[in-house]
DNA sequence: ACATCTAATGTTATACCATAACAGTCAAGG
DNA sequence: CCTTGACTGTTATGGTATAACATTAGATGT
């Protein structure tokens, strides 16, 4: 994605920006005892990157991230830290742009919808619990059993929508 | 995909299969013609290919085909047509596999989902206007603007849930 | 028919995304 | 200790997608 720090601003209000990272990843450390599993400091850090990214990051810029910080610099590093934190709901796959972002409300359960601003990049996760059921019943109809489900959608958020002049 | 073909049979009832593939090309002809744009000949057969497979197929192998056919061997042979099959509504893209499958319903308005089964590759792809108006509705909560979205589910199609012993 | 312009096709080359397979490391638990 | 399983790292490879450019086929106006 582009870099938005660099362009010195966010035009996004709500974006899983610095503000709440830390409650975040507090958050995270308890989940991961709760559940048994080990919040390693490749795993941790890489949360911490996706947590300051203003969109969703690709594989291979977290992993350069990681690499420059004396963890491994070969893509699995990468790959193993992201599914590690999609498996356990901390972070989500953004298929549309071969990319991830962290979670924005870990530890509800919360079937989300992506909404990928076309303007800034931005990444929002927002509550799709009516969407979910709505899929729900549409797979019901033709006797498919759902497992899960990905949607994103595409288009402007509130502030590239107001900025167009 | 797999070769369902060479495992002799369809294991979903609802999938593109050659069944109606004629009606289905005769209607994006006539779409084509109505819109001023050339279903040429790599496109037509690009169409008639997705129309013959039982799921989804990736634009290699899609390739593969058109170049056993005579036309051409390269990547954006094959992307080229796809692209513009997704463009004009006759086909789509699946993200989730990498990908495309012909439209089920040329012509109509549909904001369509796609029932990806995990036991036998099938994609169906399902009338989901109740999703999509929900899905419009979240976006409208936050103010983001949504021009299309992707919606794709994963799961069992109803055969292979019977299948489950 | 002819010149001209544009859309479409084909090619080479390259970039980007993702995983398989294996070797070394580290922290429990016996 | 020493075994065991989970984790990290590496090399190597495979799959997906596009940029850039040359060529050709159709449409358009004269
Ligand atoms: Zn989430
Ligand atoms: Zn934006
Ligand atoms: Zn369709
Ligand atoms: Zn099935």
């Amino acid at each position: 994605m582009t870099d938005h720090a660099a362009e010195g601003g966010f035009c996004c209000a709500d974006h899983s920006g610095t503000a709440n990272a830390q409650a975040i990843l507090a958050q995270a450390e308890g989940q991961a005892r709760a559940r048994g599993v080990r919040l390693t400091p490749v795993r941790k850090r890489t949360l911490e990157i996706l947590l300051q990214a203003h969109g969703a990051l690709g594989a291979y810029d977290v992993l350069q991230r990681l690499g420059a910080e004396g963890y491994g610099t070969q893509p699995p590093v990468a790959y193993r830290a992201l599914n590690f934190l999609v498996e356990h709901g901390l972070a989500h796959r953004i298929r549309r742009l071969n990319a991830f972002t962290a979670c924005a409300h870990p530890g509800e359960e919360h079937r989300a919808a992506f909404l990928i601003c076309e303007g800034c990049d931005s990444v929002t996760e927002a509550p799709a619990r009516g969407v979910s059921d709505a899929l729900a019943l549409a797979a019901d109809a033709v006797g498919f059993h759902l497992e899960r489900a990905t949607i994103e959608a595409v288009g402007l958020c509130a502030g590239c929508k107001g900025a167009r002049a």
